[in-house]
DNA sequence: CGAATTTGACCAGCGC
DNA sequence: GCGCTGGTCAAATTCG
């Protein structure tokens, strides 16, 4: 159901957060967000409407949970990654990808009942840049992301405008919803929203957030695996293949900035549709 | 019209 | 050798 729509909630609110949590390495902005969760909070949504999927209910790890026991474990498993519980500056990770990356493929894997999307970099033509994102079997609110190849152009100052042009997946929801949701993590916060590369995928690679968990480098050299844990969007990202090597440098240099552009207009239209979603009778259909 | 996404088909690697 | 699975291709479709 509201599995396609929730991935791309999430990768809004991945994309706040990050935006959030980047400041902390790099002092831009005046108007930090020490919260992760404070570019929703114009938001009135309910934490509590729990049984039902509800978009913006999300935990909030900056919060201590209130009942649920599986959450609870889940959020001390995640604790270590987030960043208020990394001694070591992870947050200084807190990458985002200002590559642009193009969705070319989409399989389902077996032993896990979400699809693995595959994303090559559109930034450059003849960029041999690859990247997985697969959601976590065992846990929908992580993400694995793997990172394939080198990327043959230099890396984008910002946010590639490309990177944002992937379309706008919130009409379509919205027009449409009972189409694809299932599976399509297509963000949709991506351009007219967040303009952050966010989109499509899920996860999408354009995702910013990105906690290194089981560092599951993959393959050694070329190819890296890092997990996304939407849920806090405490990303501590960082995996560009550049921002592996100078985390501290390239990856300071993505801003999110983006991202803080959709606070009101596109959380207007979050809310709609999220009110779309529930009011229109559990709307999140299919 | 250009660019991105979707999705079925094709191909290669691997295990039996 | 065969079947399974994962990765990529490419035509069709969609959207700005």
């Amino acid at each position: 159901m509201a599995e396609g729509q929730d991935w791309d909630l999430y990768a809004i609110v991945r994309s706040c957060t990050s935006a959030s949590t980047h400041r902390n390495g790099s002092s831009n902005t005046s108007e930090n967000l020490e919260n992760p969760f404070e570019c929703l909070a114009s938001l009135t949504f309910d934490d509590d409407d729990d049984q039902e999927f509800n978009p913006f209910s999300f935990p909030n790890l900056a919060v201590q949970p209130t009942n649920n026991d599986g959450l609870q474990e889940l959020q001390d498993s995640y604790k270590p990654f987030l960043p208020s519980y990394t001694a070591s500056g992870l947050q200084e990770n807190l990458s985002n990808d200002v590559w642009a990356w193009r969705k070319y493929g989409q399989k389902p894997i077996k032993g896990s009942p979400y699809p693995r999307n595959y994303y090559r970099c559109s930034s450059s033509k003849g960029c041999a840049a690859r990247k997985q994102v697969e959601r976590s079997n065992t846990d929908p609110n992580m993400f694995i992301v793997s990172y394939t190849g080198d990327h043959t152009h230099p890396r984008p100052t910002h946010r590639n405008s490309l990177a944002g042009s992937t379309r706008n997946k919130v009409q379509q929801a919205v027009q449409k919803p009972e189409e694809k949701e299932s599976e399509q993590p297509n963000i949709s916060a991506d351009k007219g929203l967040c303009s952050s590369p966010l989109s499509a995928t899920s996860l999408s690679p354009r995702t910013p957030l990105s906690a290194p968990i089981d560092h599951a480098e993959t393959a050694g050299n070329d190819q890296e695996t890092k997990i996304e844990n939407l849920e806090g969007g405490h990303g501590l990202m960082g995996s560009d293949d550049d921002c592996d090597n100078d985390i501290n440098d390239d990856c300071d240099d993505d801003l999110l900035i983006p991202n803080m552009a959709l606070n009101e207009d596109f959380i207007k239209g979050f809310q709609e549709l999220v009110g779309a979603s529930e009011g229109g009778g559990g709307g999140s259909s299919k």
